[in-house]
RNA sequence: GCGGGUGUAGCUCAAUGGUAGAGCAAUAGCCUUCCAAGCUAAAGACGAGGGUUCGAUUCCCUUCACCCGCUCCA
């Protein structure tokens, strides 16, 4: 593989995002937890800022009388924030029991992992010795296989296959060792050279497993920690749709924790075990989601450079029709080239998925799976439902075209721990700055979009005598109020701007001589350094419209 | 989970089987009239736990975290 793209570039970034209090790692006093991390003072501002910013600009500040440009129709946004802990049922009816919960099992000579319930295998015998040969391929390749790795145990030439004996037929490796004709020991794995060096299988639950109740300790108090935020806005569709006056097509968003036992959490923030979700789950009659899919994607991908984002280092990628989900007719992600990856590879920020009526009706009637193109409700060996849903009918009566259906369903699925890393990376800029003595010097600065910035302005004495201080005290009170905004006095005036651009303070205003004078100041711009001369009392009335 | 690498102050780096030193940053004070100036003061570290040793930051083991690769990954 390729170097990452600029490894050293991201060092700075985590460093600086540690220094400076943005992001930490949890539990650090103690060593530190992989997978989880904390957000500092700076943090916690970008971050509520940034899931502000969504808010507003998704469903607070939505228009439902106006047809937004692109949209196929006007219509409804709502919100809903649901527990973490939800019915179990809810999990194994949405896929994600079935699908986050694997019994892997290891090789120790090869070092490889195979999902248990995906190798198969058969006894082989050649002069006496015998050997339990077992395969990872599937379908035809299977047995040919299982043909190859036991002529090369055995040490037996091409032309002499034929005196290999198979005394049994290809079975599921799970279903010979619980049924004990066969032991782990005397497997040969299938990238083994020796038997015996599968390990027992273990239970892997990407899923966070907990327990409800303080006496619990049976099975059927196990309860899960959501591994995303959807689910909840499935099963309150029914809620929603009977008391809040929404009609179809409308939206209901969600922000929220959600957790997922990642094998590898890696990359910084990216790949957390604990993370922050911004989903949005859209109803709409079924005819019309293709156009709702095509809006949604184009909507919230412009989100992200209206926020700031690099164009060239945003991309819209169309998965491929093999790569979709088992339920999705339609998916795209939002990805961006963060500095740890590889050129020309991109992390996911969002996902749009196209999901049909695949969540809706497995929670009314149980698991779905897709057979021969179509979604039936998967069945166990008993020919009953593998797991039931609810019985409840979540269709929709629409009003307007007189017609019953089971809503479809567009979901833009946003990381927000995500989105703070990119739009931090995308921000973090080295350029050069004349010092006092007209050099230049270096300077760390971060050019987030003020809507985004922890600090939007810094009220700075030029310096700290002649009254200046009393009156960047009362300039620093005017506007408190309305943004957040910091009063500084230490040091140089220098050093307090260096300090606000590396924090990504859009503006500074300083109080200097001719303020008393004449009752003006100077307006720093971050990005331009740029000042403007002003007067004092137009200070609050023009950074709040900057800010909008 | 496996293999390899790395852990000394907030950051960057030293030294050492005998109680760890510097620069920058940060804090307090002085000074300072527009982009990290200067002076003074005080503060701050051997990732954690065991073991060997009279004595371990240094040697050994374990563990935790980070990085690279594998595996995995809505």
């Amino acid at each position: 593989m390729d170097k990452p793209n600029d490894q050293s570039r991201m060092d700075k970034i985590v460093s600086l995002a540690k220094r400076r209090g943005f992001i930490f790692q949890s539990s650090e006093i103690y060593g530190g937890l992989n997978g989880f991390w904390d957000y500092g003072p700076l943090g916690v501002a970008l971050k509520r800022n940034l899931k502000e910013c969504w808010w507003r600009d998704m469903v607070a500040g939505h228009d439902e009388l106006a047809t937004p440009a692109g949209a196929p129709a006007p219509y409804e946004m709502t919100g809903l924030d649901c527990t973490i802990i939800m019915h179990p049922q809810a999990w194994k009816c949405s896929g994600h029991f079935d699908l986050f919960h694997d019994w892997m099992i290891d090789c120790r000579e090869s070092k490889r992992r195979y999902r248990f319930d995906h190798l198969h295998g058969r006894w082989a015998g050649y002069r006496g010795k015998r050997v339990f040969v077992v395969t990872d391929q599937s379908g035809d390749e299977a047995l040919p296989h299982t043909v190859t790795r036991a002529q090369k145990f055995f040490g037996v030439r091409a032309n002499k296959i034929e005196e290999i004996e198979w005394p049994t037929a290809l079975q599921p490796l799970a279903a010979a060792v619980k049924a004990g004709t066969v032991a782990l020991g005397e497997t040969l794995g299938p990238d083994a050279g020796e038997p015996g060096t599968l390990t027992e299988p273990r239970e892997f639950n990407l899923m966070f497993e907990t327990r409800i109740g303080a006496l619990a300790g049976n099975d059927d108090d196990r309860a899960f920690l959501r591994p995303e935020t959807a689910q909840g806005i499935f099963v309150n569709f029914k809620n929603v749709v009977d008391t809040s006056r929404v009609r179809v097509p409308f939206g209901i968003a969600q922000i929220g924790k959600s957790f997922r036992n990642e094998i590898t959490p890696r990359n910084f923030t990216f790949r957390s075990r604990e993370f922050e979700q911004m989903e949005i789950e859209f109803f709409c009659r079924p005819a019309d989601s293709a156009a709702w899919y095509r809006y949604w994607r184009d909507r919230r991908w412009k989100w992200y450079l209206d926020l700031g984002l690099t164009a060239g280092r945003l991309q819209l990628r169309e998965h491929a029709a093999d790569e979709l989900s088992h339920y999705s007719v339609g998916t795209a992600d939002i990805e961006y080239a963060f500095p740890f990856l590889a050129p020309g590879e991109f992390g996911e920020l969002e996902g749009i998925a196209h999901r049909g009526d695949f969540d809706l009706r497995s929670h009314m009637e149980g698991k779905l799976v897709r057979r021969d193109g179509a979604l039936v409700v998967e069945t166990g060996a008993d020919g009953k439902p593998r797991h039931k849903g609810s019985g409840k009918d979540l269709s929709y009566f629409d009003d307007v075209s007189r017609e019953r259906y089971v809503p479809h369903v567009i979901e833009p699925s946003a990381g927000a721990d995500r989105a703070v890393l990119a739009f931090l990376c995308d921000a973090y800029h080295e350029d050069e700055v004349p010092d006092e003595d007209g050099k230049p010097r270096s300077r760390t600065v971060l050019r987030l979009h003020p809507r985004l910035a922890p600090v939007k302005a810094a009220i700075l004495p030029l310096v700290k005598k002649d009254g200046m201080p009393e009156m960047a005290i009362d300039l620093y009170r005017q506007l408190k109020p309305h943004m957040a905004c910091q009063y500084d006095e230490k040091g140089s005036v220098g050093r307090r701007y260096a300090r606000q651009d590396e924090a990504g303070t859009p503006w500074c205003v300083t109080i200097d001589g001719q303020t008393l004078a004449d009752r003006t100041v100077t307006l720093r711009d971050r990005d331009s350094l740029v000042q403007e001369r002003l007067p004092f009392d137009a200070v609050v009335g023009l950074l709040r419209d900057r800010l909008t």
